[in-house]
RNA sequence: GGGGGCUUAGCUCAGUUGGUUUAGAGCGCCUGCCUUACAAGCAGGAGGUCACUGGUUCGAAUCCAGUAGCCCCCACCA
C-alpha cells in the first residue's frame, strides 16, 4: 500500500551537504552572460513598449580595485536590478569606470617616485601613457570584481570617463558653458595642494579639526601715527600699547603668522569707535621695512580678538576680497610648493611655510613684538588624497558659476520630482544648494580632459573650441597655445547619466534611458557627483537623470573606522567571496544595511563577520538538497491537481508565502533591504526549514498515503521555487543552482531561466488566516512540549503521552489530521484531550489558554530528580549564604571598591532568582 | 557658529508612522543532542526599569520639552 520511501540518490550524490559556491558561481554567470542577460536594447522599450527601470553605477576610480565599501553599494545595486527585471521591466543597470584624476595621478607618481623618477623626467605624453597602463589594468580587476559578486551589469555599455564618447560630451558641455557666460576663468584665492601642485575645489579640500595656536603680533605704529595711537589707547582701546621704546604698537592676531610677509594692511570695523580715528593711518610691518594702511572693512568683527586683523590678500580668501575693496597691493610670498619666495625679506627666502611660520614668531619674539600665543582649536582644511595642508592661494583658474544651475536641481528636490532616502539627506541637499559656490574645475595635472581653450601668443586671444583651431580666430596667427591644465575628474562624471547613452547626439538610447530612476551610493559623494548630476540633467537634458537617491552607509572596521587601503584595515571583495561564496557576501552585507546605518565588519576576524550570510547560504542550500532529494524525479502534479489534499500545513505555508511575498515587494520598494533580508530569513529559515520540511518529512515518506505525498510534493516544488524567485536578487547563485534541478509540473510554462521568471505577485486566494493561526497554536504546542522535556530532564529519546485540556477548535483540528507529525516534532507518542492530569507531572498553559500537562511519573526517576535538585539547592543556598554573610558585613560594604560590593549584589540577585525556580520546580514534584 | 542625526540585550542593529511585541533579530554566551537535509546544524535557555528627567494620553521604546553623552554635514571668524 504505501510506496516506499524513496531517495532520489542521482540528487544526493551531485548535491554536497556543504554549499560549495566555487563550483557553482562562475559557472552560472558565464551562462547568464552568455545568453545575454544582462542587456537591454532600447528598443526594449522603444518598441516593445517596456517600462525600463535604468540604475548607473557609481564609477569606482581606477586608483584601487574595488573595497567592501563598493561591495556593499554594488550589492544593492544588483538585488534592485535583478528585483526589477524579475518584475519585467527593461532593467539596465550601466557599469563604467572614473579615470579620477588626482587620485590616479598620485598613485603612479608615487610609484615613479620610488623609481627615482618625476613626471617632468618622463615627459607629459609618457607619463599619461603610462598612467593609462596602469588605469587599464586596475579597471579590468575592477570589472573582473563586479562580476565576481554577481553584478548584472549591461557590460555592452561599460563606459570610461576618459573615452572618446563621454570625452565628447565633456568638451562639448563645457563649450556650451562657456557660450552661456556660466564657465569663466579669473584670478582667485583657491585652494591649492602644495604636494600635488593643483587647485582643488571647495568639496576636494576637508576640514579636519585641529589643536593650533592663535599667535599674537604687534606691530608698531609708523610716526605720522603716534598721536592717533595714543589718543586711541587712551580712549580705552586695549589693542594698542607702547613698545620699550616708547612706540605705540596695535596688535593682530593670526593661526599663519608667516602670512604676515605678505600683509599689504590692518583692517578695523568701520563701526568699531575705539578705532575709528586709527583708519588712513600708517604701520610699520616688522620684518618686511614695508608701511602698510589700516582700511575700514565690514568683515571684520569688533568682538573677535583686539578687533583688528591683519590682511593679506594673497594668501586669505577673505583678506583678498578686503584688498579688492579697498584696492590693496597683493604680495604672494610663497611659490607653488608653499616655500616663501623672493618677495619676502631674503632670511625667510626658500623656508617651508612650517618653518618659516617658526623663524617669524622667534624674529617677533626677538624684536619684543610678540604679545603672547593661545591655544586655539580651528578647522585645518586638508587635500582629500594626501592629506597636505591646503594653502590658500592666489591663482588663475577656471571656474562654473552655479547658482543658475542650481535652481532647477533645487526645486526637483522641494517639488518631490527627486526624493532621498534617508529622507534626512533632502534638507542636507537642499541647505547646499542653496548655498552653492562657484565650482574651480581646472586642475594643474597631466591626467585628464584637457581643458579646450587655447591662447593666441600674438594677439592674445582666448579661443574655446569645440574642435582644435590650428589659427587664431582673430588675427589668423598660428601661435597657438592649449590651456596646460585639465579638468576636474568630476567635470566628467557629472554627465554620465547622458553622455554614457551617446549625448550630444539624440540618440535612441536617451530615448529610451532618459531620465533613468535609481541613484545608489555613500553619502560622501552627495555633493561631487549626485547633486552635480542632479544639475547637469536639468541644463543640458531639460530633466533629472534620476528621480530617487539612496544613500547607504559605510563600511567600517570592528573599532569603526572606514576600511580603506591607507589604513590597511580593508576587506577585499574576492577574498570574502572565495572563502564563502558571494552569495554568502551579498547576504551578509544586506542583512547589515539597515537604511542609513553604517556597517561594521572585523577585517581580523572574517569568520565572525560573514557567518550570518555563510550560515544562511548553506541553510538554503540543505532545505532546497532536502526538498530535492525527497522529490525525486517522478512527475510532480501541478498545485490545481492536487488542491483536495493539501493539508493544513500545506495551506499554512503557501499563505506564509503570499505574505512574505508582499512584505518583500514593499521593503524593496522602500530600500529597506535589511527588512527584505530579515523577512527571507524568517520564512526560509523558521517556517520553510523548520517547521514546514519537518511537517512534511513522514508525507514525503509515504507514510500517510500517496494522495497526501502527491500533495505534499506539489506544494513543495511550489514553495521551492517561490523561495528560489523572492531569494535570487539578493542570492542569485544558490537560488540558480537550486532551481535548475527544480522537477517541473507538466503542463505549466517554466521559464527559461530563473534571474527572468516572473517576480511573484500578491495571490489573496491563497491566504489562509484559519491555517496560519492553527499551525500557530501548534507550534506552541510543541514548544512549550520541548520546554518542560528539558526543564524536568526528560530524556532525549524518551517518548510522552501529553494531556490537553480546554483545547480550541483549531488546535484539535490539526491534532486530528496531523498529531502525528506534530508528535514526532516533541516526541509525543500520544496526545490525550480532556485528560485526568493525575499523577506527578509538569505543566503549562498555552496563549490560547489550552492546559498542557506532562506525566512524569516513570519517564524521570522521581526520586533521583528530586535527590537532584535539593542538591543543587543546597549549593546555591551555600553560595547565598557566603555572598550574604559578605554584604552583611559593614566593613565590607563600606571599604570595598563599589564595583565589587555592586557585583556580589549581583550574585545574591542572581542566586535568588535561580533558588526560586528551583524551588518552584521541587514543590511541583513533592507535591504529589 | 549653523543644520541634521543617534542613545533599545555583552556586540552590531530592527521596531512599519501611540495599542497582538509578553520589546525582536543576528553574532556571542549557557545546557543537552552527530534525531539519515544541514554540527556552517537541531532543541532548550539566560540576558533589556528602551540614556536621564518631566509632560501629553485610557495607554509611550514610539509624541512634546529639557538634561547628559556620542556622531555626521556645512561654515571666511583672523
Amino acid at each position: 500500500m504505501n510506496p516506499k520511501p524513496r531517495r532520489a540518490d542521482d540528487v544526493s550524490e551531485t548535491l554536497p551537504p556543504r554549499l560549495d559556491p566555487h563550483e557553482i558561481e562562475a559557472r552560472l554567470y558565464r551562462r547568464w552572460s552568455d545568453a545575454g542577460y544582462f542587456h537591454v536594447d532600447a528598443e526594449a522599450v522603444t518598441e516593445a513598449g517596456r517600462d525600463s527601470y535604468v540604475i548607473m553605477i557609481p564609477p569606482p576610480n581606477v586608483t584601487s580595485v574595488l573595497h567592501m565599501g563598493h561591495g556593499l553599494n554594488n550589492t544593492i545595486q544588483d538585488v534592485l536590478i535583478r528585483w526589477r527585471r524579475m518584475q519585467g521591466q527593461a532593467a539596465l543597470w550601466v557599469p563604467g569606470t572614473d579615470h579620477a584624476g588626482i587620485a590616479t595621478q598620485n598613485v603612479v607618481e608615487r610609484q615613479l617616485r620610488e623609481e627615482g623618477k618625476s613626471r617632468q623626467d618622463l615627459g607629459r605624453d609618457d607619463f599619461e601613457a603610462r598612467v593609462r597602463d596602469f588605469a587599464e589594468e586596475t579597471r579590468g580587476t575592477i570589472l573582473e570584481q563586479l562580476k565576481v559578486i554577481g553584478c548584472s551589469c549591461d557590460w555592452d555599455r561599460t563606459y570610461f570617463t576618459l573615452d572618446p564618447g563621454l570625452s565628447r560630451a565633456v568638451r562639448e558641455v563645457f563649450v556650451r558653458l562657456y557660450e552661456k557666460g556660466l564657465v569663466y576663468r579669473g584670478e582667485y584665492i583657491i585652494n591649492w595642494c602644495p604636494r600635488c601642485l593643483t587647485a582643488l575645489s571647495n568639496e576636494e579640500a576637508e576640514t579636519e579639526e585641529a589643536s593650533g595656536r592663535l599667535w599674537h603680533l604687534r606691530y608698531p605704529l609708523a610716526a605720522s601715527a603716534q598721536g592717533a595711537a595714543e589718543r586711541a589707547a587712551r580712549a580705552g582701546a586695549e589693542a594698542i600699547g607702547q613698545l620699550e621704546d616708547g612706540r605705540w604698537y596695535l596688535t593682530v592676531s593670526t593661526t599663519r603668522p608667516e602670512t604676515m610677509l605678505g600683509d599689504t594692511a590692518v583692517a578695523v570695523n568701520p563701526g568699531d569707535e575705539r578705532y575709528g580715528k586709527l583708519v588712513g593711518a600708517d604701520v610699520e610691518l616688522p620684518l618686511t621695512g614695508r608701511t602698510i594702511p589700516i582700511v575700514a572693512d565690514d568683515f571684520v568683527d569688533p568682538e573677535f580678538g583686539s578687533g583688528m586683523v591683519k590682511v593679506t590678500p594673497a594668501h586669505d580668501p577673505n583678506d583678498f576680497e578686503i584688498g579688492q575693496r579697498a584696492g590693496l597691493d597683493v604680495i604672494d610670498v610663497m611659490t607653488q610648493d608653499a616655500r616663501i619666495n623672493e618677495n619676502a625679506p631674503e632670511a625667510f627666502r626658500g623656508m617651508d611655510r612650517f618653518e618659516a611660520r617658526k623663524a617669524v614668531v622667534a624674529a617677533f619674539e626677538a624684536g619684543g613684538l610678540l604679545a603672547g600665543i593661545d591655544d586655539h582649536a580651528h578647522a585645518v582644511p586638508k587635500c582629500y588624497r594626501c592629506h597636505t595642508v591646503v594653502e590658500p592661494r592666489l591663482s588663475e583658474q577656471w571656474f562654473v558659476k552655479m547658482t543658475p544651475l542650481a535652481q532647477p536641481a533645487l526645486e526637483a528636490s522641494r517639488s518631490g520630482r527627486v526624493t532621498f532616502t534617508p529622507e534626512r539627506w533632502k534638507k542636507v541637499y537642499e541647505h547646499w544648494m542653496e548655498n552653492i559656490r562657484d565650482w574651480c574645475i581646472s586642475r594643474q595635472l597631466w591626467w585628464g580632459h584637457r581643458i579646450p581653450v587655447w591662447y593666441c601668443d600674438r594677439c592674445d586671444e582666448t579661443i574655446v573650441s569645440r574642435v582644435d583651431p590650428t589659427v587664431c580666430s582673430a588675427c589668423g596667427s598660428g601661435d597657438l597655445r592649449q590651456d596646460p591644465d585639465v579638468l576636474d575628474t568630476w567635470f566628467s562624471s557629472w554627465l554620465v547619466p547622458f553622455s554614457s547613452f551617446g549625448w550630444p547626439e539624440e540618440t535612441e538610447d536617451l530615448r529610451a534611458f532618459y531620465p533613468g530612476n535609481t541613484l545608489t551610493t555613500a553619502p560622501e559623494i552627495l555633493f561631487f557627483w549626485v547633486a552635480r548630476m542632479i544639475m547637469a540633467g536639468y541644463e543640458f537634458m531639460g530633466d533629472t537623470p534620476f528621480t530617487q537617491v539612496y544613500l547607504h552607509g559605510t563600511v567600517r572596521d570592528s573599532v569603526g573606522r572606514k576600511m580603506s587601503k591607507s589604513l590597511g584595515n580593508g576587506i577585499d571583495p574576492l577574498e570574502a567571496a572565495d572563502l564563502f561564496g558571494a552569495d554568502a557576501l551579498r547576504f551578509t552585507l544586506l542583512s547589515a544595511a539597515a537604511v542609513g546605518t553604517d556597517i561594521y565588519l572585523d577585517p581580523d576576524d572574517l569568520e565572525a563577520s560573514f557567518a550570518p550570510g555563510r550560515n544562511f547560504a548553506n541553510k538554503v542550500w540543505n532545505a532546497g538538497r532536502f526538498a530535492l532529494m525527497s522529490l525525486g524525479d517522478e512527475p510532480v502534479p501541478a498545485l490545481e491537481e492536487v488542491a483536495a489534499d493539501l493539508e493544513v500545513e500545506d495551506r499554512w505555508i503557501l499563505s506564509r508565502f503570499n505574505h512574505t511575498a508582499a512584505a518583500v515587494t514593499k521593503e524593496l520598494e522602500r530600500f529597506r533591504l535589511h527588512e527584505v533580508s530579515e523577512q527571507l530569513y524568517h520564512y526560509v529559515w523558521g517556517d520553510f526549514a523548520d517547521w514546514y520540511l519537518e511537517l512534511v518529512k513522514p508525507r514525503m515518506r509515504g507514510y500517510s498515503g500517496d494522495a497526501s505525498r502527491q500533495a505534499a510534493r506539489a506544494t513543495l516544488v511550489v514553495a521551492l521555487d517561490g523561495i528560489c524567485r523572492l531569494l535570487h536578487p539578493l542570492m542569485p547563485f544558490v537560488t540558480t543552482a537550486l532551481w535548475d534541478k527544480l522537477p517541473w509540473p507538466a503542463g505549466v510554462d517554466r521559464p527559461a531561466e530563473l534571474m527572468i521568471a516572473q517576480w511573484p505577485t500578491d495571490r489573496p486566494e491563497a491566504d489562509d488566516e484559519a491555517a496560519e493561526r492553527a499551525i500557530g497554536e501548534a507550534q506552541e504546542l510543541v514548544t512549550q512540549i520541548r520546554s518542560l522535556r528539558k526543564e524536568y530532564g526528560v530524556p532525549e529519546g524518551k517518548g510522552v503521552t501529553v494531556e490537553l485540556t480546554s483545547v480550541g477548535e483549531l488546535l484539535a483540528g490539526v491534532l486530528e489530521v496531523r498529531g502525528e507529525a506534530l508528535g514526532r516534532l516533541a516526541r509525543v507518542d500520544a496526545f490525550v484531550l480532556d485528560g485526568g492530569h493525575a499523577g506527578v507531572g509538569a505543566s503549562a498553559v498555552l496563549r490560547s489558554g489550552t492546559e498542557v500537562f506532562l506525566p512524569l511519573e516513570g519517564l524521570i526517576d522521581l526520586d533521583r530528580e528530586r535527590e537532584r535538585l535539593s542538591e543543587e539547592i543546597g549549593r546555591l543556598e551555600g553560595q547565598m549564604k557566603s555572598v550574604k554573610s559578605k554584604l552583611e558585613n559593614e566593613k565590607f560594604v563600606e571599604r570595598a571598591p563599589a564595583d565589587v560590593v555592586q557585583r556580589e549584589r549581583d550574585k545574591a540577585d542572581t542566586y535568588g532568582e535561580q533558588l526560586e525556580k528551583l524551588r518552584v520546580k521541587r514543590d511541583a514534584l513533592e507535591s504529589h
